[in-house]
RNA sequence: GGCGGC
DNA sequence: GCCGCCAACATA
């Protein structure tokens, strides 16, 4: 028996299987900065867009749907890739052309005005990048040296990177990465694993812990 | 990125 | 070259 990410819902209708929207707001994301509590797939998103400002289509999917499920609204959304896309060579008035039209579509305002959700891992586990790309999942994805070294980069305990890669090699990505949220969260000591089912989950839940961590603490030392 | 229109 | 429209999820 495995416990699943929504074990701590034992409540009547605790509610988290359709995740509660997040709360990240567009100032956490000033001067490429990365918030912490991300899944690895989203982490390198990030860094390679701070890092040439600019993104392909599925990298703008996957990352654009993950942040609007973490809380972005669509005005936090449209500032924040108009930006982060005028520091490489896309100018805001190309940019309004040509990508804001699709980033209100996802947000329901354009055309069918059908809002979309965050992509689930097996969607992105499924999801093979080509060259330029830096989509899909990084436990699948990337080579052992690097996954190694991202593991470390997002705060992995030595001792724990050698068994996450080992889960990786063994293409058991969603358990890969929840070992990791274990690495680097405080969860209940009760769950002995995690799947990871969902990266905006991933990242709801990282905030929720911190947040009752800083609580607690609080009411320790007041 | 795909489809479609001029 | 200009532009619009689309995709996701879980759930019964
Ligand atoms: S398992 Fe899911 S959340 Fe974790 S890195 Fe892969 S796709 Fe992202």
């Amino acid at each position: 028996i495995q416990n699943h990410f929504y074990a701590i819902a034992a409540e009547g209708h605790a509610k988290t299987s359709t995740f509660a929207r997040g709360d990240l707001k567009r100032a956490e994301l000033h001067a490429g900065d990365v918030p912490a509590g991300m899944p690895l797939c989203m982490v390198n998103l990030m860094n390679k867009l701070k890092d040439s400002h600019h993104l392909k289509h599925g990298g703008r999917m996957q990352l654009g749907l993950f942040l609007k499920s973490c809380g972005l609204t669509m005005e936090e959304s449209l500032s924040f890739w108009r930006d982060e896309f005028q520091k490489g060579s896309v100018a805001s008035d190309r940019f309004d052309k040509q990508y804001a039209y699709s980033i209100r579509h996802t947000y329901g305002k354009e055309g069918r005005r059908k809002e979309l959700s965050c992509y689930g891992c097996m969607k992105i586990i499924n999801t093979t990048p080509g060259p330029g790309e830096h989509h899909g999942c990084p436990y699948k994805e990337f080579s052992e040296p690097r996954l190694k070294q991202s593991l470390s980069a997002i705060g992995v305990p030595a001792a724990e990177v050698a068994p996450i890669v080992s889960l990786a090699k063994e293409n058991h990505y969603q358990l890969a990465c929840g070992r990791t949220f274990m690495a680097t969260n405080r969860t209940d000591p009760s769950e002995s694993s995690i799947v990871v089912t969902n990266p905006a989950e991933y990242f709801n839940r990282a905030r929720m812990l911190r947040r009752e961590e800083a609580t607690t603490a609080m009411d320790v030392d007041p």
